[in-house]
DNA sequence: TAGATTGTTAATCGATTAACAATC
DNA sequence: TAGATTGTTAATCGATTAACAATC
């Protein structure tokens, strides 16, 4: 050590960090996805401004980002897609698997649980429901589809940290009040609906169109 | 008037303001997302809380984004949410309609062309296709599913701006040339595909995943 | 009037960016 | 070595928030 640094001022592992803020968490989560992807297309290394263009975050941003938690790039080459996708991984504590409940077993239900989308991340769908009985029993890629009185038990037997609602927005309020006295923290709300709920869950409301309003508003002007 | 207030610095119609930053642009869509619903279930009027409870931005900031464009609320009572409604599309310049292709008749694209979740925000999907000829003819909703090669007739003839698509990661580079070719200038990507597109072209990939993982932080820390 | 909620200010904090030395 | 790209600084800009007068 040639400099006079004090000690790193980078988080050693096993040692709590500062809960991140809400927009690093979110960039982050970002980041992890499009390396999920480079990874599967077979790239090893990723510069930050080819994270830049995929992400639309500015590159300085990106580097500032991951340079907080260590040196994770080697300069004149990138960054290391697989090793990346591991540091953040650990950063945002979610290497693990996280079981996931769906409800609907309609088209956007069955596309949910037959894509990719989920399971690269880590998110399992454990349990596919449904409220028609003429549903129920249905094999569902590798789920059958079970009645939505199984609920209770199902989140605890499968220790269920999220609960998918791709049901139409009659049904999702009741669904959402059941798996709120279930004990599920977090709901992802497929249906156009806006939920009640307790303060101590959250609701992710899925919007595409909302998305897309942005979108045009930067062609339209 | 008893004051001295220089000529209102709001925008008057008409007038061609700044362009809106993007973090308002975004935040305004989520607001007239929320704005969309409440009229839905037949609400008359919202205060600042209640928008914030749903969108979890700050009530104070809501009401500072909408107060830089006119004085819309009244003291006491809150928002009306039919004006609001229209005054936020009037800013986002989105009051009228948009013309969407959509890509794929599998379940997601069935799901998609049979919700309301772009119906609502005035995106109307003109045009279903896919690349399975068994596909090709059948009908998904008010549309018939058309082949691929009617591309760009449709997109000159229905005057299309956004191309969505609900197919798998191997298609969806292709299908993105050939909207680019088109003239479309902004994808909306349901495929987990890293898309290469001309910097002119905006695309926005759907990552559900991401959004959870996000959630899962801060549930977890 | 009393209660509620907006509109607005002022102060703080975090995000963003350009620039560039370090170094692979 | 020459080229590329990271890691980091310093300066700026926008977002956030608490507080409160205005007023419905």
């Amino acid at each position: 050590m040639s400099t006079t640094e004090p000690t790193d001022a980078a988080t050693p592992d096993g040692m709590t960090p500062e809960r991140l803020t809400l927009g690093v968490a979110a960039r982050l989560s970002r980041y992890l996805q499009v390396l999920t992807q480079a990874k599967k297309m077979g790239k090893e290394t990723i510069s930050s401004q080819e994270l830049s263009d995929y992400t639309h975050v500015n590159s300085t941003q990106i580097r500032r980002d991951l340079s907080g938690f260590g040196k994770f790039g080697k300069r004149g080459v990138g960054y290391n897609v697989e090793s990346l996708v591991s540091q953040i991984r650990g950063i945002l504590r979610t290497a693990g698997q996280h079981n996931i409940a769906l409800f609907g077993a309609g088209h956007l239900g069955r596309a949910i649980a037959s894509s990719d989308i989920f399971a690269d991340h880590g998110f399992r769908v454990v349990a596919i429901f449904d409220a028609d009985p003429s549903k129920v029993g249905m094999e569902v890629g590798p789920q059958r589809v079970r009645h939505v009185d199984e609920l209770r038990a199902v989140v605890e037997d499968e220790d269920v940290v999220v609960g998918v609602l791709a049901v139409p927005p009659a049904a999702a309020q009741a669904l959402a009040d059941d798996l709120v006295e279930a004990g599920v923290k977090i709901i992802f709300n497929y249906s156009e609906t806006l939920l009640q709920v307790p303060p101590e869950v959250t609701v992710h409301t899925s919007s595409p169109a909302v998305d897309l309003l942005y979108a045009l508003y930067f062609y339209l002007t």
